[in-house]
DNA sequence: TTGTTCGTCAACCAAATGGTTGAATATGCA
DNA sequence: TGCATATTCAACCATTTGGTTGACGAACAA
């Protein structure tokens, strides 16, 4: 679990990333789409795609020569809910808190 | 904005970070006492706070020669509305939380 | 004063990160 | 077939990151 939250908020604190993650909370684009509106390579926006796609944070389908990037907003759920448990309850008893969440995750 | 979110999500893509907050989610600390659960040095578990409260993430202030640590629970607040926007996953089961709540303030 | 504790600083190191370029692979099309 | 398009791979590079150690200054205690 918290090797996801690594590997979640590392690919969060990009701007690029969460800049793509914009675009595709739009609509499923292609790669060669993704890549268009930022000044640095192809290859390195691919590289982008893979830390997301590693952090399940999107999903990549190939059809015929285009891969096509769709957003997993799930995947941002297990992050979201562990910094709601600071802003708003912290004044709660913690153990109890991750027993709740726990069962939230699994469920 | 997008260079705070930069710093906190930096911030907590580090597990030996995320346990700190949790830490101090329970109380203020000392940097020593921080720093003592962690097998590594003192100056490495110092940088780690330097990162926080760079973040915003969590507050220092010295009182004699202790630093106290204290937790900045609304920095997370910018961060956690971000990802509330890719809102499309599914809500905490609010009847449950609401009795995990009424429990945790009865006792 | 002398010594001890608290915490940071400075220099260093290995590994990870984010970018580049050019070649390679795979698909679609004329 | 032959060529263009879509994407990744491989090698490389500079910078950042996360750690170490030893020296240091500041605050307490004897």
């Amino acid at each position: 679990m918290s090797q996801s939250l690594d590997t979640t908020f590392a690919a969060l604190a990009d701007p690029t990333r969460r800049a793509i993650l914009s675009m595709l909370l739009e609509d499923d684009m292609a790669v060669t789409d993704v890549a268009e509106p930022f000044e640095m390579s192809l290859a390195a926006v691919s590289k982008h795609l893979v830390i997301l796609t590693k952090a399940g944070l999107i999903s990549q389908e190939k059809r015929g020569r285009v891969k096509w990037c769709k957003i997993e907003p799930n995947a941002m759920k297990e992050a979201s809910v562990w910094m709601q448990s600071f802003g708003q309850f912290e004044e709660l008893d913690m153990d109890a808190f991750e027993r709740f969440l726990e069962a939230e995750l699994a469920g």
